[in-house]
DNA sequence: TAAACTCTGCAACCCGGTTGCATCAACTTT
DNA sequence: AAAGTTGATGCAACCGGGTTGCAGAGTTTA
């Protein structure tokens, strides 16, 4: 049993079950954000709505965040171990638009909108849509 | 029959037949972006499919563009006269979380995004959710 | 051990979006 | 004007992601 995921689940006060070990495992292993009918792909036999309720809690506990990519699934990402989900912990996300895949560009952070008189910020979601490395070969 | 209204189809070529004219109508009239499902409540007798059709071929033509601020319908608003939905034509859009009404801030440039190498921009999505000024009394 | 609580799995549902197909309207061609 | 062509419209049905209700399994607490 891998310690270090048990460890991520209690540093987010999750309750370390089977599921949930195997559920953030997945994650782990992932390279880009993954939506919830794929992440159903990744196991043989799993059901839609367990999965469905992992991911749920494991973002309540901002373990993961949620992007919407405007692909029509909403994808999830680990968050990084400090993260809060503030306006100020967002970055930048890529959507491939040949290969589909949507990345997190960690290290690029949401510029700073200065909104109209009045308007109060709670959070941003930007996706930059175009051709990743990859793909521009 | 408004003049104004048969101009702004001829503009974008788009055949002016009289559903299109009143969506167009209903879509001058709107102060936020609106979904298909509420563009369906605006009219008494009106198919989906037709609406549906009339919002992509509008779309297509760059007389409205479409905003999928998360909310699990995309929205559409008008383009300005000029548009032609390059990055340098997108602007922020701003979704009050308490009214659920979605605008755009027309002044607001989305702004610039270093890339990392060999990544390639096509476009940009960018959703400001927070309270907006009529819900902030 | 019994009670309380949480997690899991199945079934069913909701809703936005989309497609196929038949019909209708408008515009061409002869 | 009749026939033919094209595109727009309307109906029905479908698809897929997301969500809820509920019962049963597993865990924790007293």
């Amino acid at each position: 049993m891998n310690e270090q995921i048990n460890n991520q689940l209690k540093h987010r006060n999750i309750k370390p079950t089977a599921m949930r070990q195997l559920v953030l495992q997945v994650l782990t292993e992932q390279k880009s954000a993954i939506s919830l009918p794929e992440l159903e792909n990744k196991f043989e036999k799993a059901d839609k709505t367990t999965l469905y309720r992992t991911l749920k809690t494991f973002e309540e506990n901002k373990l993961i965040h949620s992007i919407d990519d405007g692909t029509g699934s909403v994808k999830y990402a680990l968050c990084r171990e400090a993260c809060e989900c503030h306006p100020e912990d967002l970055h930048v996300h890529f959507l491939c638009a040949v290969c589909g895949q949507t990345y997190c560009l960690n290290d690029i952070p949401v510029p700073t909108i200065n909104l109209p008189a009045k308007f109060q910020l709670e959070s941003v979601n930007m996706v930059v849509k175009g051709v990743c490395s990859n793909c521009d070969k």
